[in-house]
DNA sequence: AACTATTTATAAGA
DNA sequence: TTCTTATAAATAGTT
């Protein structure tokens, strides 16, 4: 969805890795909002930059959501 | 994304939130994995329909996800 | 379960 | 890097 059409692999500039983390980040978690919305359903996503910093969202206290991140090893 | 333009509130007919339910919770799975490739991060997504079935995707084995769901209490 | 008109997300550019 | 915009992709309503 873009200027341009690409293929779904590693990007391999880190600047642009970065610019397409953000943008598409950000249209994950709004995407699982809307569907918990929506549907009705009970929504969580965790995302781990490269970089080890943690976004995340939950739709609902009822899910309660333990994340063990275990680097290099 | 459609024939109209949608307001962000729970559907109320049943039949209609479940198709949206299929096709929104496919295209949320569809964009988790393609983060996780792009952009080399960890992304983990858990879905529980209104019904209680769990639909999940976890892009690495780094990422252990343990999910407590408490259902009406 | 397919289709397609349209909205939305976003790749590239400014 | 924040904003813009052309275009790819998702999807709401339809068949």
């Amino acid at each position: 969805m873009g200027r341009g059409k690409i293929v779904i692999r590693r990007i391999d500039n880190s600047t642009s890795r970065q610019v397409t983390f953000s943008k598409r980040r950000n249209g994950l978690l709004k995407k699982a909002k809307e569907l918990a919305i929506l549907c009705d359903a009970e929504v969580g996503v965790m995302i781990f930059s490269s970089t080890g910093k943690l976004y995340d969202f939950s739709s609902t206290s009822k899910i309660s959501i333990n994340v063990l991140h275990v680097k290099n090893n």
